[in-house]
DNA sequence: AATGTTTGTTAACGACTTGTTAAGCTGCAT
DNA sequence: ATGCAGCTTAACAAGTCGTTAACAAACATT
């Protein structure tokens, strides 16, 4: 059982320290940061659960940091922590549902309760299926396997609309082709991955008249969905 | 034009504030409730086209208040908000009926979506069991198993009827072979699935003079009946 | 520049699903 | 018993889709 993982963002030192030491000893791997900039470098190049952003911080404030968060991994939980009641229209954009927020000062176990909660109810375990989602200028039915445009709509395969579902999941982000293998079609050859390429390609016809919207090779590794 | 008038109950007042901002935003009008029992002492006293309702709710959950609803008002549109995941059961239930659900955590954009789809698809719903039913050029007459044609008039079998308004309930969405099978022949086996095929076969030659009325396969996966 | 590797694209193939017709049952009414 | 209506099963034709192949283009390495 992998220890859930979560990115901390506080700077106040004295009660950073206090706060990882006593979510460490409740079984949660931490891993903290003194300011927004270092935290969004390190939320690059690592896979995290949960982040845990104090509202107040020196460089880049909690609310601006969630939103870079966003743009690299749109359904990871954000816990807010804040002195003052929040302004409400601080968090339009936020995903609704998928942010919470705590009051300082908090104790420990309302911390340890809530975030507990928090990742149960959030998008670990997400149910996306009957979602109809915003692709630039389309939306895309997932139930119904349609892509609605302005005035048309397309229906792709079942498999047309795993492998679209899954680089939305994870739009803005490199995916290996290794990662979508695994996922889609359930393990990594050198044929599945020529298939994976004949998906690609018609899902970029698809999707052509849509500038906005782009599926980018990395070559030697993998994908990137750009979209919105 | 009058606004699309929305009884929205949630009692996280944060959410609820956004949410209720974004749609008001978006045009629709807005009511918001934090339990249950308010909502309904609402309901009684005032129309709404459209319902809202956090499934978990202080007083009376939404399922029951959904339940009262209905005593009220048998054909009003209810969707769902929901933190968990349901029991598949339930929420299949809730997507063939009047009903549907939205899980959370989601964008203002997926829940302006759905609303907008959900209300299409509701509006035309209503009850059906002995109506008349228009379909495209024809009508179909439910209780007497007629379908009436510009000067003549067919008599289905039962089952062909069955079939027919099981399609109509659910048309312009993609119904897989195995929802079908289940609804209709109670269960889903090899030769269950070429009855239906044969069934459908049928209902395409009786409806075949109006091509706005169109039976389509998607492959692998079901059936969709598509119709104004 | 030359070579090998990865990716883009199109088309052909084959497994499988679906469409259609007709024959086979089964239960019911005569 | 006999005939009929209605559904199921069989049989074969037609269609669809994921995979594979084949070749072209882009890229990396030397």
């Amino acid at each position: 059982m992998k220890k859930i993982k979560i990115l901390y963002v506080e700077d106040d030192e004295t009660l950073a320290f206090l706060t990882k030491d006593n979510l460490q000893i409740s079984g949660f791997e931490v891993v903290h940061f003194s300011d927004g900039q270092s935290a969004l470098t390190a939320f690059e190049n690592e896979l995290f659960d949960v982040c845990i952003l104090d509202v107040m911080l020196p460089l880049l404030d909690g609310f601006d940091l969630a939103k870079a968060i966003r743009a690299v991994n749109v359904d990871i939980p954000i816990l807010f922590l804040t002195a003052k009641t929040l302004k409400e229209d601080k968090l339009k954009g936020l995903r609704l549902g998928a942010d919470d927020y705590l009051i300082k000062p908090f104790s420990i176990e309302e911390l340890i309760l809530k975030i507990g909660i928090f990742i149960k109810r959030s998008s670990l375990y997400q149910n996306i299926d009957n979602k109809i989602l915003p692709l630039g200028s389309f939306t895309f039915d997932v139930a119904n396997l349609t892509i609605l445009k302005f005035d048309t709509s397309i229906t792709l395969t079942q498999r047309e609309a795993d492998v679209l579902l899954f680089l939305y999941q994870n739009r803005n982000q490199i995916l290996k082709r290794e990662t979508i293998l695994e996922a889609i079609w359930g393990s990594d050859d050198y044929f599945m991955g020529r298939s994976l390429d004949v998906f690609i390609s018609r899902l970029r016809k698809i999707m052509a008249e849509d500038a906005s919207i782009k599926i980018e090779n990395i070559h030697g590794i993998g994908f990137r969905f750009l979209c919105k």
